[in-house]
DNA sequence: AAGAGGCCCTGATAGC
DNA sequence: TGCTATCAGGGCCTCT
């Protein structure tokens, strides 16, 4: 669900809230994410302190003063709400993801501190936890995944030569994570429709142009959409002014039937599926 | 090797 | 109201 943007804007209020906190306490509820979570998982944690919370492409990293490494992703539904001790009420609603009323099922892990816990939700149980125990295969494991969109790693060159030849749309491969890293369904539709092109050309075709406007639009509508605390799709209820707003600068996703908001376009938002995901693209101004 | 498709899972919504 | 079908922001595995 989350896409780069989304978990960088966790990773800020996470890092803010729990750097240099020691860990209470660790209880699973419910083992069985994508990943099943070990069973050493909750000793682990005991009485270390988070170091820092850092984030690579979707995956957010949690370094622990026990020198070992906590992976998490949060899948297609996945949520972190953080549950303070005086009001067992308030939570403290640092970021788009955070809601005022914790959900009231599919609560699957809680790390406790002294004073708040935070509490891990994932209706859909495509998230996982991970603990790695050292940093060479934290390495190996990120190594072959493609460079991050707002890196310089992700350059017209870079693109034009990974996609050279390639028998496959150029939608499917914004999404491909070995090409790139941290794009979802909702920012590939949006970044080739400031790049004015169509989701279903075929990379072999793109020219050095087009992949130079890749690189330039990625980093482009990500670091907008991280400036505006990400993109929040579902209504969670009571939830103060701190969601996310880029759903509301969106060109096309979700936009369906609407007109293309360019000024000189009389086209109409398409949706179609490709490889089972949806596309949403102007009919007329992307070629 | 590259590319297509299925699958993991629950919930919200639309249509009958 | 209650059924069924479809869709959802991800990524892995298998087959050709």
């Amino acid at each position: 669900m989350p896409e780069l943007p989304e978990v960088e804007i966790v990773r800020q209020s996470l890092d803010k809230k729990i750097r240099g906190q020691i860990i209470k306490k660790v209880i699973v509820k419910n083992r069985n994410l994508r990943l099943k979570v070990p069973r050493n998982f909750e000793k682990n944690f005991k009485n270390q302190k988070i170091v820092k919370v850092d984030r690579f492409s979707k995956y957010l990293i949690l370094y622990i003063s026990n020198k070992t490494i906590c992976i998490v992703h949060l899948g297609m539904s996945g949520t972190i709400h953080i549950l303070e001790n005086k009001n067992k009420n308030l939570i403290t609603n640092t970021s788009f993801y955070h809601s005022l009323i914790l959900p009231k099922k599919h609560n699957h892990i809680e790390i406790i501190f002294e004073n708040f816990k935070i509490i891990y939700n994932d209706p859909r149980r495509f998230g996982f936890f991970e603990i790695i125990k050292n940093r060479q295969y934290l390495k190996k494991k990120f190594y072959k995944l493609g460079p991050e969109p707002l890196s310089s790693k992700f350059s017209t060159i870079y693109i034009y030569s990974f996609l050279n030849g390639k028998q496959k749309n150029i939608k499917n491969f914004l999404l491909d994570q070995n090409f790139v890293s941290g794009i979802g369904n909702i920012y590939a539709s949006e970044i080739l429709y400031l790049c004015k092109i169509k989701p279903e050309k075929m990379a072999k075709y793109l020219s050095k142009k087009d992949c130079q406007k890749i690189s330039i639009n990625s980093k482009k509508v990500l670091l907008r959409a991280i400036r505006k605390g990400g993109s929040s799709i579902k209504n969670f209820k009571n939830t103060s002014g701190k969601r996310g707003s880029f759903q509301n600068e969106f060109k096309v996703y979700q936009r369906e039937g609407s007109n293309c908001k360019r000024k000189k376009c009389n086209g109409i938002i398409y949706r179609k599926t490709i490889s089972n995901r949806s596309s949403f693209f102007c009919n007329l101004c992307q070629k």
